[in-house]
DNA sequence: ATTCCAATCTGGACACTGTCAAGCTGGTGG
DNA sequence: CCACCAGCTTGACAGTGTCCAGATTGGAAT
């Protein structure tokens, strides 16, 4: 029967539901998201999704590994295109920022403290984590930015901008012209 | 009749469930605060607060405004302490970041996009959030930042800290080393 | 091939929520 | 003295998360 939708036996209703909700993180927060309506979406009861995830939450944190794994994706490709240090770093900074604006729901699921405290993250979100900050400060020592705070810092600036430019505080230009701008004071000869 | 607490009619019930939302806020994220909870904290029905605010989502905002203003005064206050154009600047992120990190449902619900849209703001956040973003491009301005993007790039910074750090993505510590760092980094002759 | 099992899905139930509609209360102006 | 009306109350409805007990299935063991 492999994936036929439907019948007693979906064949993947974990895959179903994520992909569901997903969508629905498009449109609407994560907050407004209803364990119900996603299993309407999937057409399964509103009981099926309790065999594959714990909780709501668990269906929440699943979103997060799988947003926070696709804003990790972006931002390696980006800083691997790049042709040197500088670019990449602005190019890695540009990515997040624009995925923070492009995906403002999914974003805000990856840094939901309620769907995943740092303290104790999901056993797939630590790996995804710390790959992000990984990423952020190889760029920003090939870049000349050595000193401790230089990652924490880099990482609070295109968090800021994203976020405040997803919650429609300015543009996504401005916060990409601000990054770019800051980066030019940053870094260290012209 | 005054202010006496119990009775019939209350006098002053919206401030009443303010403060008792305000308690909740410093205890758990605004999306779990109930109206219906914030009824029994005032020793309401849980219909009373209807006559006060026209959804859940109005005493949200009321929250917001809130929180907002206490988040301008402090720093404001803590420019207008330091000594010197450069400490300013300084004083204003840390009492930010601060903020986020030791309020952080109040500050998220001052920036919730759900709870406030910045396109079309409450009355009385709006000027708050100008007050705000004035507060630091003065700030900026006078400590030798004068470039378009500059306090953008700053307001990013510290809010991206403060949400980092709030979230438990690392200490208020290293956040507030990050933003010293950044800022030696940032401003111009040492 | 038949039987059985464990995973999967279903329906019903409960407490809780936001919100609407209607009724009670008690001080105030006529 | 009375009628009014803002402030508060009770009641009801739909929607939600979650627990429970039953129904259904595909595949494994015999």
């Amino acid at each position: 029967m492999s994936s036929s939708k439907d019948g007693y036996h979906h064949g993947d209703l974990a895959r179903a539901l994520e992909d569901a909700a997903m969508q629905l993180l498009e449109r609407m927060p994560a907050a407004e998201i209803s364990l119900r309506e996603v299993a309407r979406a999937a057409n399964v009861s509103h009981n099926a999704p309790y065999h594959h995830f714990s909780d709501r939450l668990g269906l929440l944190k699943a979103l997060a590994e799988r947003s926070m794994a696709d804003l990790l994706d972006r931002v390696r490709s980006a800083t691997a295109a790049a042709p040197d240090p500088r670019a990449a770093l602005a190019a890695g900074g540009t990515a997040y920022i624009r995925y923070a604006v492009e995906h403002p729901h999914a974003f805000d699921a990856v840094y939901d403290p309620t769907v995943c405290v740092p303290g104790s993250p999901t056993a797939t979100m630590a790996p995804l984590i710390d790959a992000l900050e990984g990423a952020l400060a190889d760029a920003a020592l090939a870049a000349g930015l050595d000193r401790p705070g230089d990652v924490v810092a880099l990482w609070g600036l295109v968090h800021g901008l994203g976020t405040l430019a997803a919650a429609g505080h300015f543009t996504l230009d401005d916060a990409l012209a601000a990054a770019s701008t800051a980066l030019d004071r940053l870094l260290p000869a012209a």
